[in-house]
This record gives C-alpha cells, structure tokens and sequence, in this order.
DNA sequence: TTTAATATTTAGATAAGACTAAAAATTTAT
DNA sequence: ATAAATTTTTAGTCTTATCTAAATATTAAA
C-alpha cells in the first residue's frame, strides 16, 4: 500500500508522461512536486524498489504496469469526489482542486465503489476529465486543446488543461463553461492568438488561454 | 493547525476525560492511542507547548479551550461522515468507523459546513451520538448506560459506547437497534447480568454488554 | 572534441512521530 | 516512614520525507 508522499509521486509521473510513453525526467517530476531534484531522486528510487516504476540512474522513469494502476486509482477517486462536491455540495469547479487533493488518498474500497454508484457512475469530472473506471481503464478522449483548432472550425469546450482558480474564473468571467460553443475566425500567427465567437460574440483569444482549454470538434 | 497525530491525540483526551474535568494520565492516553508511554509524553509536550492542554509534569494532563475546539471539531466531522456513510453511501453501521478515521482529518470549511446542510443538519451520528454543532457546543444528553437502569423499567436503546465491529454485530444478531425499546425484568448480582424483554423475548443480557449500551428511560 | 552548462545523484542534516532502555517521581504497601 | 511497585519522563535511536552542498553524468556549445 503506497503512502501519501509515493501517491502523489505516482500521479504526477502519471500527468507529466501524459499518453506519450517517453521517460520522465527527475526535474520534471521535482518541478511539478514543488520540491528539489534531490528528494525527488530519494523518492524515486524508493519507487523503483516497489516496483512501481522502471528506473535507470540518469535516464529518467516510467511507470510499470502497477504504478499505473495506483496512479489512475487516485486519479479515479479524485475525479469521483470532484463530481460529489459539485454535484452535492454546491462547490463551484474552481473550488474542488484542494479539497479533492486530500480526499483522493482516503483508503476504502467500498468508499469509492459505493460512491460512484451514488454519483450514478458519472463518465467525467466538472473539468471534462474522464473518470477511469474500478478496474483502471482511462477512457479514450478525442479531446484537443482549442490552439490546434484550425479557422472556421466549430468546437466545444469539453474541458481545461490549467485547473487552477484564476483560470477557471477568468472562463466564469467571459461565460465560458463546459458545453459552450467556440467558433475559430482567424489566428494570428504574430502572438498565437486567436479571434473566436462565443456566445454570439466575438473575442480574441490569448495563447495562453488557447493553450490550456480543451475541446472537441463539433 | 494541528496535524493528524495532534488531532488524534486530542480527540483521545476528549475522550478519556469525558464530561467530569479530572486529569487525564499519560498512561491512559497511551492505552487508547495504542502506542508507549513515552510516546504519549513526547506528543504532550509539544500539545502543551501550543497551548492546548494545560499540563504538569507527572500530573496529567487538561484540554484548554483551544484544545477542546480542535477536539470538538474533530468528532463533529467524524460524526458527520458517519452520517453521510449510512445515510448516503448503504454502509452499515458497524463499518463506518475506519473510514470516518481517515475522513475526520480532511480540512475544509466549506466541505463540512456543506455536508451538514446536504444531510439536513443531523443531530446524532449512527451510534446515537450527538454531533456538536460548528461553534463547538456539544448537544446535553439524558443518555445512560442500560448497566443502571432500575428493575421494571423501560428504556430505549439511543447508542453505544463500544462502536467496534463485533459488539455493533452482536447487536444487530439479536435485533438491537438504535430505537429497540428494552424492559429490565431483574439483575442477578452475582455476575452483574440482567434478565430483559427485547422484541417481546425475556434475554439475559451479560455485563459487557449492558456497559456498552446506552439508553434513555422512556 | 574538449569545455561549459545543465541535470542528476550522493552524502550528510533536520523535523515529526514513533520506539527501547534507563532514570526519576509518585503511589502503594508493609 | 521506608521499601516496593508503578507511573512518568528523559536520553538516545529509527524511519519517512524533506533539505543543502558537493560530486558525478550527460548534453550543448565553441
């Protein structure tokens, strides 16, 4: 059974190999830990020694099959409870990132099983992430990020890359939520940004956001 | 903010000193932390140090204010997720304890303050047991032990004071549930047990369990 | 291809919370 | 009231997860 510290070690190797199986590097993973390369080394050797990872001094890391079982299991009772704090507890999506920080490491196999079918076996989270399912599948997802968007293209926000509050409420300003429709007009090539309608109106669109809102093609 | 140990160990003071304000001795604070003595010292220096309990070497120690809100705040989410368990998820209640453990120690304002108002501002847990409210005022109650009830008497079963798995299944074995009406025909002296009328049944009722049982006279 | 810059690992230290063994204080018994 | 038993505390050690500083590999640049 993985502690708090390797859990979070495992998820965050989970999100940074994100699909593509290259290895992991140790300052990515120290980087997205918010702590130093050093003690990410400590961890991942100790990692390695359960067999959670594959590891060669110097070479970067890559989950086994078993690390990525644990990993998706967090992920999976992160995103259910995300759902139970929306969907019951009147969170709104820009609340639920800390909170399920936690609750994701409560250990009880009934807990979460008896939650998702309270939940109705919800299919996503309120960010448009997929819930995997108890045996560890991640769905598959045709969702793109709306920078690769090509002009006069008709998408719909599905979901965010960046899950932080000031992303979320700078979307809530503009009336952007999961559902609502982008229309692509022009990029421009200068900045990356890009013209778009939404809501019947039309906006540009910085990079920045463009590159951490995901969508699907409609 | 106290960690999770800090918070066990006060809950466990709470516990242990249980309405009267005598002091509570290292040694049974160990006992119900299941750890050593010296343990139990090293943890009441650093709660007096705090300001959360009034101490004395070799004296015992006293929750202070502060120390009894943490505490109090504590076993108000603990209760709370007992409620949410067997009211919302089909646990039963003799399974709620670990979870709630690990549940009780989730920091959020907002989550608990929610829950509450999702589960209709319960007043008892599942065991019968009042749930403080989020000023830290713990309801008064009649509650008994079925140990004292005088012979001839009716009372009605409200909660327990051993909530481990196998007294709640011994329980459940012979249809005692909270809200079981109980009649004391007599007690036998010579081992303390009693002879009572539970579901229209005469049933001897052994010592252990009649310390275990709490009651109101109805 | 040798040097410079960067990335990674090792070595040694620290804090929290537990432990054992031994010392000191308190309580109980004679 | 003194000795014996018990309780409590102290001193020193261990593990986990972190850190800093230094050493070693790898990669990029001249």
């Amino acid at each position: 059974m993985a502690t708090l510290s390797e859990e979070n070690y495992l998820k965050a190797i989970f999100h940074l190999a994100n699909d593509d199986d290259a290895a992991v590097s140790t300052n990515a993973i120290a980087r997205k830990m918010e702590t130093k390369a050093s003690s990410a080394t400590d961890m991942i050797q100790k990692l390695f020694e359960k067999g959670l990872i594959d590891y060669q001094k110097y070479k970067g890391v890559k989950l086994t099959e078993n690390g990525r079982l644990a990993a998706v299991s967090v992920i999976r009772k992160h995103r259910l409870w995300e759902v139970f704090l929306v969907d019951k507890l009147r969170f709104s999506w820009d609340e639920v990132h800390e909170v399920a920080e936690q609750l994701e490491h409560i250990k009880s196999k009934k807990l979460i099983s008896e939650l998702d079918a309270f939940l109705e076996f919800p299919k996503e989270d309120p960010h448009g992430d997929p819930i995997p399912d108890h045996k560890g599948n991640m769905p598959y997802s045709k969702k793109l990020l709306l920078a690769k968007v090509k002009r006069s293209q008709r998408c719909i926000c599905i979901g965010v890359k960046d899950s932080t509050r000031k992303f979320l409420q700078y979307l809530d300003k503009y009336k952007i939520a999961l559902g609502t429709e982008i229309t692509v007009l022009s990029r421009e090539s200068y900045d990356e940004s890009m013209e778009v309608k939404v809501n019947n109106i039309k906006r540009s669109i910085s990079k920045e956001v463009a590159h951490n809102l995901y969508v699907i093609i409609s």
